[in-house]
DNA sequence: ACTGTGACTTTCA
DNA sequence: ATGAAAGCCACAG
């Protein structure tokens, strides 16, 4: 059945959702990406939690590893049993988890570890 | 149109 | 190190 037209379709062409979705898809096996960074990626910067929404907003069938999406702190953000699923499928993936916790330095999603240049000025 | 909410982030104590 | 509060903006009712 049709669904409502929760998304708006933008001048891209694709709703704001589906970015966040794209984006999501995009994170390699094995990594982790942070809310802000696939909203940043997603053309939404400082909305960090619509990436959040979006993947609550998951339609039923869509294959999206939203378990590869974590908080900035590199801990999960659910705390339901999906949490406990989502730390289950990154386990299964390769992700170490230390005391709860992700190295966000060595599992982070197109985040260099050190190296990087400045280039957050302040 | 307005108000509330949010699978977040960052900053301050 | 942890905890609380403010900030941020799109989506939903």
């Amino acid at each position: 059945m049709i669904r409502k037209r929760t998304g708006k379709t933008k001048a891209n062409g694709v709703s704001t959702y589906h970015s966040i979705w794209q984006t999501v898809l995009l994170i390699p096996k094995g990594k982790v990406a942070t809310y802000g960074q696939i909203a940043e990626l997603s053309r939404l910067p400082r909305q960090p939690r619509l990436a959040g929404y979006a993947l609550h907003n998951i339609p039923n069938g869509m294959e999206i590893p939203w378990h590869r999406v974590i908080n900035a702190r590199g801990k999960i953000s659910l705390q339901n049993e999906s949490g406990k699923r989502q730390r289950k499928l990154l386990e299964k993936e390769g992700v170490k988890f230390s005391n709860d916790r992700i190295e966000l330095e060595q599992f982070g999603w197109q985040r260099s570890p050190a190296k990087r240049k400045k280039s957050r000025q302040m």
